[in-house]
Order: C-alpha cells, then sequence, then structure tokens
DNA sequence: TATCGGCCCATGCTATCCCATTGAGTACAT
DNA sequence: ATGTACTCAATGGGATAGCATGGGCCGATA
C-alpha cells in the first residue's frame, strides 16, 4: 500500500522531536520523497505534509482564484511564504518548529493524520472537533440523499 | 463462497487479541486481501472492514466531487484519516486497538458481522440492541405497506 | 562559548511469531 | 447408538523484533 492511511498520535520530546509514523515512513520510501513540504492548510489549523507533488496540488488550487484579485496573491504568500520543509533524521523523527506549532497549536503531541496522497499534522483536541465536524456534515449529505436527492452531488 | 456470511462472537485475549472467525479468513485470503482496513461506520458504533477494494469504492466516490470544495475533503477525511489497519497474524488473530474501542465500545469480546462485500465488528451487546432496532423499523414498514402505503419508502 | 541540529545508542513497550492446550465437531468402526 | 481417533478452530503464553522515545555527544554556526 503507498497511500497515507490512518492516524496516530505521537509525543514532542524535550529536544521538539517527533517520530513520523512507522507506516508513512515507508510509503515516503515508496513514493521516492527526498524530503517533505509542509504547508499550512488553507481553512484549517493543520499542517499538509507531502512531496513535491503536494505543490503542484496547492499551486492548482491558487491557478484556480482571479489572478487579479488579492485571493490569489494571499494564497500564494501564504502557501509559500516560509515554505517550510522537513528533514527526517536517521530514526525518522522531524522537529516541529515555531512555524509548525503557530498554525496548528500543536505543544507536546502531534496527531498524524492520513489522507491518502498526504497527511497531515494536527493538535490531537482540534483534531477531535475537527473530526466531529466532519462526521457530522457528512451524515447531513446521506440524509439529503435518502430524500431523493442525487447522490453524486455535493451541492 | 467469497462472501462474508452469518456472524460470531470471539473473545478478545490479555494481549489484546481476538481471532477472526475461520471462515471470514479464508473469504479474505481467497479474495487474496494481503491487509484489512477498518472503517469508522458514519452512523452506528461499529467498524466496516475490508480489503483494498472496500478503500477503492470509497475513493471512486470522492473522485466524484470537486476536489476543491469540502465535500471532497470531507469524505477523504472520512475515508483515510478515520481508519486503521488490522494486520492478521500467523494465527488469524488481530489486535483490537484503543482506536476501535473507542468508537465501538468493545472491551473484552468482539462480534463479527457479515456484510457481503465486508464484515462488521461490534461490541456485543450494542448488536443485540441495534438488531432489535433493524426488526423493528422493518415491521413498521411491513405494517405501513399493508394499509396502503407504498412500500418503498425510506420515511 | 553557547546553541542548535544531526548522529548514535539505550530503553521500554507492544505487535508479532511460534508453539501448546483446549474443546467442538466429524468420521469411522464396533 | 456409542465410543474413539482425528481435525480444525479458538485461546493462552513465552520469546523476539520493531518502533517510539529519551538522552549523550559532536560539529557547525553565530
Amino acid at each position: 500500500m503507498d497511500r497515507f492511511l490512518s492516524s496516530a498520535i505521537n509525543k514532542i520530546d524535550t529536544k521538539g522531536r517527533v517520530s513520523v509514523p512507522a507506516h508513512f515512513r515507508s510509503v515516503v520510501q515508496k513514493r521516492g520523497f527526498a524530503d517533505l513540504y509542509a504547508l499550512r492548510a488553507l481553512d484549517i489549523p493543520a499542517m499538509d505534509v507531502g512531496g513535491p507533488d503536494l505543490l503542484d496540488r496547492y499551486e492548482q488550487r491558487i491557478a484556480l482564484e482571479d489572478p487579479f484579485l488579492q485571493t490569489a496573491d494571499d494564497m500564494s504568500f501564504f502557501v509559500h511564504g516560509d515554505g517550510s520543509f522537513l528533514k527526517l533524521d536517521q530514526d525518522g523523527r522531524i522537529t516541529v518548529s515555531d512555524f509548525i506549532r503557530e498554525h496548528t497549536g500543536i505543544t507536546s503531541e502531534v496527531a498524524f493524520v492520513g489522507r491518502g496522497l498526504f497527511f497531515q499534522m494536527w493538535e490531537p483536541e482540534r483534531l477531535r472537533a475537527y473530526g466531529a465536524q466532519v462526521r457530522e456534515r457528512l451524515l447531513k449529505l446521506r440524509q439529503q440523499a435518502s430524500q431523493g436527492r442525487p447522490a453524486a452531488s455535493s451541492e
């Protein structure tokens, strides 16, 4: 399996390091990522982490915006500005920078969440709250579908 | 037979392991699954367990959505993040993680329920209660039908 | 010189391997 | 029908390997 799946919570040690889950590391290796890019997710307090393809994805997203409007510029600044990238040490750990802590609220523990082609880093408590919201939205979607709305509709 | 059918209740040992029913294991083998994937069911305290095809089905569904809208993101979060791998050991057992226990309420025993292309894991008492609810709903539906209401209605 | 990042090793926990035991079901012979 | 031997599944437990974690050391940098 070469996709980022399932989730795990690991502790940050006194030096500010945290182990990337072994399964994620093997995916990273299998996909041939030399290093990892961590980007601030646009509307949630999480980091999106992945290989170079992650940047492409974000750029596609930004390209949807009108280049004359400020939004596109803001997004570009947000995504590329600082664009921290993460080095795995020999034990498969990364250092959690202030950049990451500020955006996510991470302090002593990191929740790693597989998202298929990339993974996310969350503050565990915030992840839990967000997960509950997601389930609620999906349930509502399902109820709408069963009331005769077309199943493939996103709105 | 290559479908998951019938049900069984097995005990969790002191190490947190539980045997997957032999019949289910033979289905897993027949379908050529290397490992199993367990997903938290949306509106019930059960795990949906299946092979990679279960994941493929969900991913195909996600592909129908606009990748930059919230619905696609929610679905991916649910499918990729809200699940976990289950590795069968050499004796056909899996370890019941806290991740599973939290969602299902499982403590010392697991009820395995065949659902055709996948199977479910329940806390036995909750399964019993849920089964009663299902029967009640079906009974009500039938009564309504005999009173002239349309039988296929979901309300 | 003080700090930080990277390298290496130690430790403890848990998942996994491997083997033993138990018990239920089945076939077969008397 | 009944007893016996066989098979296979579930369960228990010792041994081990992999992984998360903690901490020491060193070299680069400011």
